[in-house]
RNA sequence: CUGGAUGUGGCGCAGUUGGUAGCGCACCUGGUUAGGGACCAGGAGGUCGAAGGUUCAAGUCCUUUCAUCCAGACCA
């Protein structure tokens, strides 16, 4: 009995959850809306992280690491900040267990309660700014760009895998300049490189833009953001990267000796992506037979099934597939061969589908004596029986077409699903049904509040690079002239 | 925190008017199978989220509590 996924239809989030659990990437750990992520999912997560940290070192970021637990007094620094994060913190209060004394077996040791609280960091800024000071005295320190892979602490009310958890792993960048100018032109520099990495890596499109000022990270005086489209129709902030001003820098003392012999505050970025791009990449390629991988990100790029009755055949087949099998990772492919005899084949390409690998391989006895292999990708389910000869080649070119073919599929899913809307009451219907917008907003955050009231709808961004439209107009719910459109849409 | 639901072998579920647990999948053994999620036979595994109560007897009734899920508010 094939044991299905739920109907995308039905229900997004139900169908979401099966895939995640059924695909063998991560599970509900038994914490608090915290996540396992499980082999093959962390594999994904590490191919991702070896790519990014590659296009960082290009930028001139080194890795470094700074503490899991930031002193409570650091959080009262910068007041924006901490009201963004006050309301989901994790907070170490006690450093000692001890056995009940009414046995009632291990308790907290009142006795061993912390001077000051330490907070679970939900974001560095405030230890990394607070450890900034003490490396910055000269211009010639400057600009100083440092980013660490760790883990971080948010305590959200609702949890779903990959897309909010409780615990989440991420990648932030921190990085302090002598000018403005230079603080906004990196922060601009990596808005560029999440979208290049999402739109090259994981085939997903993504517009850049700025969040308005009610979506801005708390503390920031511009947030880049890249926004990417579910195949729901809702938005999925999928990376971004802050203009903090000087905001820090004053909030914990970070000066520097210009050329002139002045004093002057340094100028602040902040840049970050988690293990969310997993669900983007999940949510935004999938279909009902399970995960599809753009291969520039699968673990596993080619499987290969054999398929036999005898002993002698399976030997034969095996040997084969070796062969097949060294010239592609020769050529820089993973490539698996799944020999496990206790399955059958069509379970098993049942499984290799779920899970998304893009090309699958399956050779019998058939083949083996007209020197042929079945080709079959995952992204269109298109299956070919092709000769030997050559084989290595093709699919080579077979995966960088496959890699293409995601990102077109994606790219044209969003073009149907953005549109230019000028009417309140057109807006109040379509936003619901899975669409971005494009409107005219008056640039006040109290328009936009009211409309995210009313409709949940929110400003996924002002774009940069691609639906920009700089044209007057009239802002669609409170009619006040507007300089030009932004995305509206519903999001995760 | 508000509203709704659910907690029974690893997973998904059933369990009638209370009479101390059953099914499917998965698992183990043996055999037959193998080009789209195999079949037969045998086998192992739970004391029903937790605590308390009613009763001769509780998965089933009552009270309390905890946890999870869904929808809100919040968020990457």
């Amino acid at each position: 009995m094939a044991d299905q996924l739920t109907k995308r239809s039905e229900n997004y989030s139900q169908w979401y959850n099966d895939l995640v659990l059924k695909a063998d990437l991560a599970e509900q750990s038994a914490v608090r809306g915290c996540m396992v992520i499980k082999p093959y999912g962390y594999a994904i997560w590490e191919k991702m992280q070896r790519i990014l940290d590659d296009k960082f070192k290009a930028t001139g970021a080194k890795n470094a690491y700074f503490p899991l637990f930031i002193p409570k007094s650091f959080f009262s620094r910068e007041a924006e900040h901490v009201a963004g994060f006050a309301k989901e913190c994790a907070v170490v209060t006690h450093h000692r267990l001890m056995n009940d004394p009414n046995g009632n077996g291990v308790v907290v040791d009142p006795e061993a309660k912390l001077e000051e609280e330490l907070i679970v960091r939900p974001t560095s800024e405030t230890i990394i700014w607070n450890t900034y000071k003490n490396w910055i005295t000269s211009w010639r320190d400057l600009p100083i760009m440092c980013n660490q892979w760790c883990n971080v602490v948010r305590w959200e009310m609702r949890t779903r895998l990959f897309l909010r958890t409780a615990e989440f792993l991420w990648q932030e960048g921190h990085t302090a300049h002598a000018t403005a100018e230079e603080a906004q032109e990196e922060a601009k520099r990596m808005v560029h490189v999440y979208a290049d990495f999402a739109r090259n890596y994981m085939a997903l499109p993504v517009i850049i833009g700025h969040k308005s000022p009610n979506e801005r990270f708390a503390g920031a005086l511009d947030t880049l953001t890249i926004e990417a489209m579910m195949q729901d129709g809702k938005a999925l902030q999928a990376g971004t990267s802050h203009f903090l001003g000087q905001n820090f820098a004053k909030s914990f003392d970070v000066t520097y000796t210009d050329n002139e012999g002045k004093q002057q505050y340094v100028w602040a970025t902040s840049w970050g992506v988690s293990t969310r791009l997993m669900g983007a990449l999940i949510m935004a390629h999938s279909d009902d037979n399970g995960l599809v991988l753009p291969p520039a990100l699968a673990p596993i790029q080619i499987v290969m099934v054999p398929i036999y009755r005898k002993p002698e055949e399976m030997a034969a087949i095996l040997e084969k597939m070796e062969q097949i099998k060294k010239k592609l990772e020769a050529m820089g492919h993973s490539v698996e061969i799944d020999s496990r005899d206790n399955l059958r084949p069509g379970f098993k390409f049942a499984e290799w589908e779920l899970k998304g690998v893009p090309v699958r391989l399956a050779m019998g006895p058939r083949d083996l004596e007209s020197g042929t292999v079945e080709v079959h990708r995952r992204d269109t389910l298109e299956k070919v029986t092709m000769q030997l000869d050559g084989i290595e080649e093709h699919i080579h070119g077979l995966l960088d077409d496959i890699q293409k073919t995601i990102y077109d599929k994606a790219f044209a899913f969003r073009q149907t699903h953005v549109e230019k809307c000028d009417s309140w009451e057109e807006f109040k219907e379509k936003i619901g049904t899975g669409k971005f917008l494009l409107c005219h907003w008056d640039g006040t955050a109290e328009t936009e509040q009211a409309i995210k009231d009313e409709t949940k709808a929110t400003i996924r961004c002002i774009p940069v690079d691609s639906f920009v439209c700089e044209e007057e107009g009239k802002d669609i719910f409170s009619g006040k002239p507007s300089k030009g459109r932004v995305v509206f849409g519903i999001a995760y």
